[in-house]
DNA sequence: CGAGCCCTTGACCACCCGGTCAAGGGTTTC
DNA sequence: GAAACCCTTGACCGGGTGGTCAAGGGCTCG
């Protein structure tokens, strides 16, 4: 149990040890397919360290995506924070996310792997409730001060993290850089997105 | 081994069945948490009629998957064969997209699993390569007909496919409905993302 | 110095996994 | 009718899993 228990230095070094690895383990790996004997083989370790500093399993990976959905936000909020338009905070944003998950490749894939079963899902879904509504803050924001059309805030925040996670992770995961192209795009459909209003495509047609 | 092997009609039953099952309970439960012998069990039949049909367990669900992404694309097709507006397309697409994923949400989670795994995970990326070419065509036919500003069209599609696909995944994972309101947003995202030039916030900051 | 706690070890446990296979029932075919 | 093939059964296998635990090392205090 992690939880009331006090560790020493070397204590919290180990542990920092053992969740990096673990981390790193899963996302080349895969959650499952990564064993508690593989990650303490690793570490160079016997296995009841691995329970000496986790409950199980389980819990660990629970850690590693409630810190990194944890720190995303951290990230977003520390970069918005000096902007006072509600679409410079947006595009500042997206701008942190995008860096982010450059900084933190692996995160990408157990993320992915977190939605596929329900303990972890559910975590992942109450992290997301409150990035959604951190960004439709700003968009309704946008949309009270008249500088886009009115719309649905929570899928156009939705919306807006489509696009900066699917960038993400089809240039991150196979260790492609984030070049300003990507970055540039990713800004351009969201705020176009935002300043766009619904009737706009009867032009098209 | 599927492969070469004549089914007869009873045998093409009992295989549809076991997938169909066996997709059921990969997307509720996870794929490494269903064994082989919940889905025989389920299905009520001896463990050897699974390995009669399929060569392993991966074996099965690369094929759920290559057919989804395989009927996912033909049903993008047959719903953009007559518009000739590559805008026109576009949305077709964004809309033949969303409904089939309402169609077969459980394919959503399987997706997302198979990201976290290198052998399942490659079978995706090929099919994302022939996704986001397709999109991407249709984005470089409006570029060059002036209907919308230059830019990364294979970064441009890979961000509709996100915006698509979070929207999909939040309002249909947990049972939602995929309302009128969700589509008209991603076709607003989408269309005005590409409307849009890079240089548009500079009127913002 | 010694008490007490933090940390570590690795053998061990019960369980269950993916996969095999010899055997036999049903259908089809000639 | 019988040969040939499709399908099904379920006991069985080797091996790996997450997790436990008695034992002991070593650091840090009083």
């Amino acid at each position: 149990m992690s939880n009331g228990r006090r560790l020493t230095a070397r204590g919290r070094e180990r542990r920092d040890e053992l969740v990096a690895y673990a981390t790193r383990r899963f996302a080349e790996n895969g959650f499952h397919p990564t064993s508690v004997s593989d990650i303490v083989d690793g570490v160079g370790v016997g296995k009841g360290v691995f329970y000496w500093y986790f409950p199980s399993k389980d819990d660990l990976f629970l850690e590693i995506l409630r810190d990194a959905l944890l720190d995303l936000r951290r990230c977003q909020q520390a970069a918005l924070a000096d902007a006072e338009d509600p679409l410079q905070r947006i595009e500042l944003g997206i701008r942190a996310s995008l860096a982010w998950s450059a900084d933190h490749r692996e995160i990408l894939k157990l993320v992915m792997f977190a939605w596929s079963e329900e303990n972890f899902a559910s975590a992942l879904k109450k992290g997301r409730r409150v990035a959604t509504a951190d960004t439709a803050r700003h968009v309704q924001d946008a949309i009270d001060e008249g500088l886009i059309p009115a719309g649905d805030a929570d899928a156009l925040a939705t919306s807006i993290r489509g696009v900066t996670e699917e960038l993400s992770r089809v240039h991150l995961v196979d260790g492609d850089r984030l070049d300003d192209t990507v970055v540039a795009t990713a800004v351009r459909m969201c705020l176009g997105g935002l300043a766009a209003s619904g009737a706009d495509r009867a032009e098209i047609g």
